[in-house]
DNA sequence: GCAAAAGTGTTGCTATTACACCCATGC
DNA sequence: GCATGGGTGTAATAGCAACACTTTTGC
């Protein structure tokens, strides 16, 4: 038995598809061998065994482009779950550990990520060789945060949870909104992330007030084109500027 | 090899002693075989390896008690540490490592947790049997924030600095000054505290105005006594109705 | 009586809230 | 011409920052 053993980092990514909050979310199916039914199938996040040479963080970039196919986001390093028996709660989690000859009593330490991403930006697809048949994940796919599935492997209801409320929180102290949006934007998309993500309401012209008054907020020369309504200023979100400004100032944003 | 061999815990202890924020470390010590002298001598976080069957918080709670004698205190987890190469960066780090046949290259994860405690409350002893007679940890003692030494284990340096940072930003929404406050204490004794951990000043009236509003911090029918000035109004801290009123309002304190 | 910390109010400024209408565009 | 989201100002209120003197006690 190695470090890889009892190691794990898991992901939880949080996409925008400019309407709500959705997170990703493998399902995992376990076949029967000779019938071919399925056993079982439940939801599970995008994570694996940290290899024994490999840092944390790479691992977990490494398990979304196994999964889903994301490529180079940022991950934010939220928790880290070490229950005894994170692993064996549930009838379907020992009878899938069993099957790939993992023991369900065996403690493996699990280090949470969270990322938040453009939900359309990407194609979703499991790229991992499955190395049991009748075992696998499988369909990437968003989920809406208001309605998560209700089984999920291991305790990864618990993970998203907590990732959840740590994005809730990160987004007003931290430009992560920035992470996701398109290089060039509008106030009012920004506006309907931040709506969307704290799931509130805000005053238009107060919101707007707000952000501007930022100085890494920068308007560009440009408008919106080929839109059914008035054409909206375009921004862009200044990083060295904001890195500039917090060393000054920490609390900012929202 | 197994669980406990590839996952640690590490304390990082600030106390207050009323004047001062410090931190709590060990003095690790090796010590030549034959001749009694010293060959290395660092500082290093009360830290161990979790038991296979202990979860980490646990554990971090009874190296807490074999190396500092410091009990029944809250431990805020804030970050995992597992670069590669975090035990074997420093020459000494090797030595000790193999003298205590463990073997430098492997990797140990660690989680990391923080307290805020009254420096002046715990009598430091280390208590635990120490199994490598010319190696061992001793001296648990409080050290200056400002006045970190220099030379210590790993990458406990690292850890520490994270630790305080996280403090710092915790201790602002978060009413962990409260957890190392007396039952009764006086609105002076807060603003020094607030004042000592951000490392500013804040004006007394607009804190005593600010802090007096909040509906939690209720006044006692009794005042100082012995004091060789005006004595002071004892206030307590009301958790329960603290509970209450966050989850209401997420983001209060300073 | 003096040293030491407690306690207290006001003012100007800044930030926050609440609120409603016109504008530019594509179809 | 209508649907769509963009864009704007003001007034009332609440919160924040800056400021100095009196009080009570022990010694």
């Amino acid at each position: 038995m190695d470090f890889q053993d009892y190691v794990s980092v898991d992901c939880v990514i949080f996409g925008y598809d400019f309407e709500r909050l959705k997170v990703l979310l493998l399902e995992r199916v376990m076949l029967d061998q000779a019938t071919h039914k399925v056993i079982f199938s439940d939801k599970i996040l995008p994570g694996s065994h940290v290899l024994n040479n490999e840092p944390i963080e790479a691992a977990a970039k490494r398990v979304l482009v196994e999964f889903t196919g994301i490529e180079d986001i940022p991950l934010h390093q939220f928790k880290t779950f070490g229950d005894l028996d994170r692993l064996s709660r549930q009838e379907r989690d020992i009878l899938w550990l069993k099957n790939i000859h993992q023991d369900p009593s065996q403690r493996v330490l699990t280090v949470g990520f969270y990322s938040l991403v453009d939900a359309n930006k990407y194609k979703l697809s499991v790229t991992k060789q499955q190395t049991h048949p009748e075992m696998f994940k499988r369909n990437p796919a968003w989920y809406d945060i208001e309605t998560i599935p209700e089984e999920m492997a291991y305790d990864h209801k618990q993970i998203l949870y907590e990732a959840l409320s740590y994005l809730r929180e990160g987004v007003k102290y931290n430009p992560l909104v920035f992470e996701l949006l398109p290089e060039k934007f509008t106030l009012g998309l920004l506006q309907k992330i931040y709506e969307t993500i704290l799931n509130t309401t805000f005053d238009k012209r107060n919101f707007r007030r707000k952000l501007l008054k930022m100085p890494f907020i920068v308007p560009l020369e440009e408008k919106q084109q080929k839109v059914a309504h008035k054409p909206a200023q375009l921004y862009r979100f200044d990083w060295k500027l904001y890195q500039q400004v917090k060393r000054n100032n920490h609390d900012i944003m929202l």
